[in-house]
DNA sequence: ACCTGAACACCGTTCAAGT
DNA sequence: ACCTGAACACCGTTCAAGT
């Protein structure tokens, strides 16, 4: 329980004395990047707006100059999570379109699972996207929906297997972090040896074997189509 | 905003004069119905012990003797939650495997869509299940094993199948919640006419487009493994 | 125009009582 | 054994000031 003591207590010989801050002396800017970054080396959980006041050694009220609420704040820190998270995924377009799809929803799936801060904004919050975030989404889905249908699927099928296969990978975060995840609040330990244990397969492996069986399908899709 | 009057108020007449309760007049139980009513008729958002004590004519703290905390509390609605769920899906066992799955999983899905209680509770929130929970789900699955086993397919691949079309539908309704939903908060506005629309592929037909896909996929695994 | 403390209406939880 | 109010340590947000 050592390094709990980040709390807002004060030595008592001290009483709050913090100087009253100049007029320019912050910016969203700044708000944007002390959250960010107290998020990151905590939780989203443990962000609240009186200890980002503190860590940025401001009046808890003066962030709602910058920010009309909570929630926007949230806003802006989900728009430079999605620009980092871009960043943070890039395969190359030469690939097969099959395994281009295994390379890049495996990496979709590893970046958000082990980036907690990310998942949180991107996977568990839904969030108002501004025009600028909602035009990088829309071409990183047109990069897919290209490969997809240079490879010859329709158009309106490439559009649904990048829905489809996001939609996956979003779940298997999601069902990472409630039963496989190390610091899961989740424990297994009841034992029937007549059943069969549904949650013997691990996360990697079922993703894995869920991602090549849509994979598989679209194939079969392709073959079908291509017979017409 | 009329309706929004059930705050905390005690009109200025009548102070707060409830009579201190009987020794055995609350259980668990009683608990448990008044919490889960009020999460089933508001939501599980407005869910909080002070709310919940008014609502059941008791001292917050009372609740504090029969649940250790509010977790506590919320893992037995989830109980109460999965239960209920496991009935309202009942799919017909006579049906050939791949019309088992279609069935059954849009059912999974639409239940879980329409009912934003069960879908806080069960897809939201990972909790701890108790070994009786624990129990109903495995057998449900082993209901759905059993029939992919009968039809042909290794009981790993069944049991793989299954989890990676649980993890899908759950996907897909986290999907819902924060872009389909018709009290979602996203709004989607800006157009780029020169790009295509990857949000154009509505829910339901993306949902359909992948349970097929990955049944393709299945069937296309099952054609494998026989030649062998 | 920007920064602020006091105040408000909430939370979940603990604790020392009451019966 | 069971029920309770007061109290604590928090929240997010508003408002009427200060500079």
């Amino acid at each position: 329980m050592r390094g709990e003591d980040d709390r807002v207590s004060v030595s008592p010989g001290e009483r709050s004395v913090r100087k009253r801050r100049a007029r320019g002396s912050i910016s969203a800017d700044e708000i944007l990047h002390g959250a960010y970054e107290l998020a990151s080396a905590e939780s989203l959980d443990s962000l609240s707006m009186p200890r980002l006041a503190q860590r940025l050694d401001v009046g808890v009220t003066s962030i709602y100059w910058y920010f009309r609420s909570k929630e926007e704040l949230l806003d802006v820190m989900t728009e430079r999570a999605l620009a980092e998270f871009d960043q943070a995924i890039n395969v190359p377009v030469d690939l097969a379109w099959d395994e281009y799809l295994t390379t890049y929803f495996t990496a979709y799936r590893d970046v958000l699972r082990d980036n907690s801060l990310w998942c949180d904004l991107i996977v568990m919050r839904g969030s108002a996207l501004s025009p600028e975030a909602l035009r990088v989404a829309k071409q990183r889905v047109d990069v897919v929906v290209d490969i997809l249908t240079k490879a010859g699927f329709a158009t309106d099928d490439a559009l649904r297997a990048h829905a489809v296969l996001s939609v996956y990978a979003r779940g298997a975060i999601l069902h990472y972090r409630q039963w496989d995840s190390p610091d899961s609040p989740v424990r297994i330990d009841a034992e029937f040896p007549d059943q069969i244990d549904p949650f013997s397969v691990t996360a990697d492996e079922a993703f894995a074997f869920g991602l090549q069986n849509a994979i598989r399908g679209l194939r079969a899709l392709l073959a079908q189509s291509a017979k017409r």
